[in-house]
RNA sequence: GGGGGUUUGCCCGAGUGGUUAAAGGGGGCGGACUGUAAAUCCGUUGGCUACGCCUACACAGGUUCAAAUCCUGUAGCCCCCA
């Protein structure tokens, strides 16, 4: 079994990843005196991780690095019922097929970040510091309310719960708030119970707005076994203005492939503000002290390089996606900014341009006279009318294979494919469509 | 139940019989600048194969050569009296 280090906690303070912590030193402590298991809870409310989740599991491979033995706990149970922390609104409750589907789509995607062993499952729990999945619907489903609600219960005092951030914000609020999400709490509290029971988990981790819910396992812990358990939290990922990071306009940026593209994941990653990269860098990334350092020097003496974001972006493209999808991502990049689009083949126009949205219409429109840009533009989807599309060629903002095009009359021949049968269509700086010609 | 007011384009907001497809601002979209940024500046912002035509100022009808602008009715919002 490796040792633990005892730099860890030094680690996560240089990298800002410390908010609350309930006894640092008895934490440091604990950690120096062993191998220690942690867990953060994950919810499965999609099939598949997003930015969100990527600093909680960057978590856990740290404390796995250091020596220590990660749990990630998915919520198959707390999931049925919905965390109301930070939650404005009551919320759905998910089926249970779709539950056990998110579930799967979610541990899936952990394999990148945490080293399971071969296994992954509790058998794998001896060997050494290897990571165990967890699915709290696994002792939470045989568990009968009764029987909770004397064992688990009885140990909360409701003067207790009421005075948590969650439920206060939410009574506060016009929707209120249902018995089923105030229940939430002794849900998770019991989860960190439970684990310390069965796995020897002392630890649970998250991010800041899980601190009501760590702190009332604690209490739990003390309440039942007269435990001694600790937690800490880590600060929410927001934007210098206050806002979640990893959203778009269109929607969360996810980890899997096909619903974020390794090319959109990595634009993100280079448009982020610079008053937000180094705390990216040292959030989500294991680049070390010293390169940040020289990462955030650079970004104060040249900001134009964009170095940090570069290589944030590469860093995290390459360590979600592997090699190949960064690969894939920097190609795509050149050629969508203005890169020359030249002579190309269907075959390498289809992956650069992967993400860009086409439209299949007739070969014949290209013959005789030729297709109307004005309508290439419509059918294309890049605008909604006509009168539109005039307007964008008369303002300079239409391309045709990257080269803009002056004259709404325009006719489109065949001489003006970039491929056997593709044009590239774009409107204004980075608004692609493909027009595949059948 | 009685009286008064209000209703404008994606949003806010001028306009009170005739160059009004509707001032101004916001937002959006283009362009320039730049760092694929921010800020700034400029242009544009109903539809139509389009120097013209069509549809638009809550909805329906009316007066007029002509209405977002006047009249009537319907609906929404607001205020006052009971």
């Amino acid at each position: 079994m490796k040792m633990p280090e005892n730099n860890l906690l030094e680690e996560l303070e240089w990298r800002g990843l410390i908010h609350q912590c309930t006894d640092q030193e008895g934490l440091a402590k604990l950690l120096a005196s062993g191998s220690q298991t942690v867990y953060i809870g994950f919810d499965p409310t999609a099939d598949s991780l997003h930015v969100g989740s990527m600093m909680q599991l960057m978590m856990l491979r740290r404390f796995q690095k250091a020596g220590h033995r990660p749990i990630a706990l998915v919520g198959g149970a707390t999931g049925m019922i919905g965390d109301p922390s930070g939650k404005s609104e009551e919320r759905n409750l998910l089926s249970a097929e779709q539950l056990q589907k998110n579930v799967d789509g979610v541990a899936s995607q952990m394999r990148r970040f945490l080293d399971f062993g071969d296994h992954g499952s509790e058998s794998a729990e001896l060997a050494g510091n290897n990571a165990l999945l967890l699915n709290n619907f696994d002792w939470m489903q045989g568990y009968s309310y009764l029987e909770f609600l004397r064992d688990v219960g009885k140990s909360f005092p409701v003067g207790v719960m009421m005075g948590k951030e969650s439920v206060r914000s939410r009574l506060e609020s016009e929707s209120g708030l249902s018995y089923t999400e105030f229940s939430y709490m002794l849900l998770q509290a019991y989860d960190f119970v439970h684990l310390s029971r069965e796995h020897g988990c002392l630890i649970q981790a998250g991010g800041s707005d899980q601190w009501g819910n760590i702190t009332a396992g604690i209490d739990l812990g003390r309440r039942m076994h007269g435990q001694q358990l600790f937690g800490i939290t880590a600060p929410l990922l927001t934007t210098s203005d206050g806002r979640k990071m990893g959203k778009t306009e269109s929607g969360a940026i996810w980890l899997d492939p096909t619903r974020t593209s390794p090319y959109q994941f990595y634009q993100y990653w280079r448009n982020v503000d610079d008053a937000d990269v180094m705390r990216c860098i040292a959030y989500l990334t294991e680049i070390e002290r010293a390169e940040y350092e020289e990462l955030q020097t650079a970004t104060q003496s040249d900001p134009g390089r964009r170095a940090a974001q570069n290589r944030l972006a590469e860093w995290l493209t390459e360590f979600v996606h592997g090699e190949e999808g960064l690969a894939n991502a920097l190609r795509a990049s050149k050629m969508l900014f203005g890169g020359e689009i030249g002579v190309q083949t269907d075959a390498s126009l289809s992956e650069i341009f992967a993400d860009v949205p086409s439209q299949e219409v007739d070969r014949g429109l290209l013959e005789g006279e030729g297709y109307w840009i004005v309508q290439a533009l419509q059918d294309a989807k890049l605008v909604s009318s006509g009168g539109e599309a005039r307007r964008a060629v008369k303002e300079g903002g239409v391309y045709v294979n990257n080269i803009r095009a002056t004259d709404e009359k325009q006719r489109l021949k065949k001489d003006d494919l970039a491929s056997e049968s593709v044009l590239v269509m774009r409107k204004g700086k980075k608004n692609y469509a493909l027009l595949r010609f059948v």
